[in-house]
DNA sequence: CGTACGTTTGAGGGATATCAAATGTGGTGG
DNA sequence: CCACCACATTTGATATCCCTCAAACGTACG
């Protein structure tokens, strides 16, 4: 289960660890290289046209908005950040993304980015240039749906998001954020209650819609709770199931719903 | 313009609007009958796995959470509203849908649907089988480039919402709100400054994180500014400038930015 | 015509932003 | 290696936006 999305296994029956070996040999997109029924000609096509990780630094930028879109990234080892300008100066960070995860599909619509990527650590990134996948699509219809479904996940995700900044107290927001985390760090087969966080307090703030200050509190009284160990950046999840009920809330953590016709 | 997406239009080369008008006969899915490089006979096959429209009525579903996904909707007149079950009875509003509207692509991912889709007035809604679509979408690549695009532009309006619940205030929230309306509504040839909403005032403060208190003094304030027209669900735009100008924000409606590494 | 519900308006309180300042940390140059 | 600086984080005090509670009113529907 170590390098291996969840969500791409499920449904779909099972390959041989050879043929996702294969496909990974560039460990370059764990994401799309699982699409059941390739042949192993077709891995290798897909295999081939993309671009090696390079190793990117702390602050490198994967594109920047206004960028002609080209290409989608795959974080290979390390973490990135999206963020949108929002109007005036400021920014709204938009997502973190880990080991596994693709970047700049949000971009294929415009054909220009319209938001920017910035590595929060040394890291890895592999380059998919969308113009060679999008031929490789048409001809493998089972790659054709995976993208289907990669894409579609993306919206299920913001969908997710949604919930969590229209309904969520910081409390549960921030207990969303930490579960999050740990579940797709398991899913890479790191640790899913030690890691270290790439990005700052104020990151984490601007992306669950808090202040700095208010993020800094709760990590200090989940600290008090026993829930968690915190040591700068490093964190140590030490009660999952009462951060799950955390997130769940009694319901009621802040406003309320609508009702039928 | 009237009948036809913007953000379709653009970026493509001109075709006849005959070409529209047949694919459209069905008056079927304006979001999808438009990639262009179709074939007259390419047309008609798309055109041929569209069921047409069935009138529904206030309250009706196109589908509820958990319902297996077959087809995807698109709202030909009227409009529908899509919500999440947040845990423990209360909902999330995750959209409202107006003509030329596309719903169902988060659940692609899961084959199964994650939200619920209610008629909010009497409407007329297409039905694409999403297989049949799928298939078709393999043999023609410039509706599989479109399908590409539907999906990505879907990602960017849950990131401007993103934005929106992160950043904005009520009265911002509220403006980009009526904002949103007036454009799309202006997409479809419909008047952008005098519009009747087919929601309450509960749905609309659910789907913008406010209570419907809330949204009610703002709506009282906002026509108190001149900015509108309030008489029950009939609204008029006095001021679309004004509002743009609101939604923009002085960039201090809330919270702050963060910072480089 | 009555009941239910949607909407509006008012009063009050609470969660969280904002302001301010202390402390900790990492990096840089002397 | 230390002094220094910039900045990240924490902590405290206060302000404020918006939610909650409550009630009146309007409207729709049986």
């Amino acid at each position: 289960m170590n390098a291996i999305e969840d969500g791409l296994l499920s449904q779909q029956k099972v390959i041989s660890l050879e043929t996702i070996r294969v496909a990974c040999k560039n460990c370059s997109l764990s994401s799309l290289c699982l699409p059941m029924g390739l042949s192993q000609e077709d891995v290798e096509r897909l295999d081939d046209i993309v671009k090696r990780a390079r190793p990117l630094h702390r602050g490198d930028y994967l594109f920047r908005e206004g960028d002609r879109f080209r290409s989608l990234y795959v974080v290979k080892t390390g973490s990135v950040k999206t963020f949108a300008p929002s109007p005036e100066g400021s920014e709204q960070v938009l997502g973190f993304h880990l080991p596994g995860e693709l970047i700049g599909l949000d971009a294929i619509d415009k054909d220009i980015h319209a938001c920017s990527a910035r590595v929060l650590e040394t890291s890895a990134i592999c380059e998919v240039p969308f113009a060679h996948l999008e031929e490789l699509t048409a001809s493998i219809p089972s790659l054709q749906h995976q993208m289907y479904r990669l894409l579609s996940k993306e919206i299920s995700q913001d969908t997710e998001m949604l919930l969590l900044l229209g309904k969520k107290n910081a409390e549960e927001r921030l207990a969303a954020f930490l579960l999050s985390l740990s579940q797709r760090l398991h899913k890479r087969g790191l640790s899913p209650s030690d890691f270290y966080l790439s990005m700052s307090r104020h990151e984490i703030g601007n992306y669950l819609g808090l202040a700095v200050e208010t993020v800094s509190r709760l990590f200090t009284r989940f600290q008090e709770d026993g829930l968690m160990q915190v040591d700068r950046k490093h964190i140590q999840l030490l009660n999952l199931p009462a951060l799950e009920t955390l997130v769940v809330g009694s319901d009621q953590g802040r406003r309320q719903q609508q009702q039928p016709g």
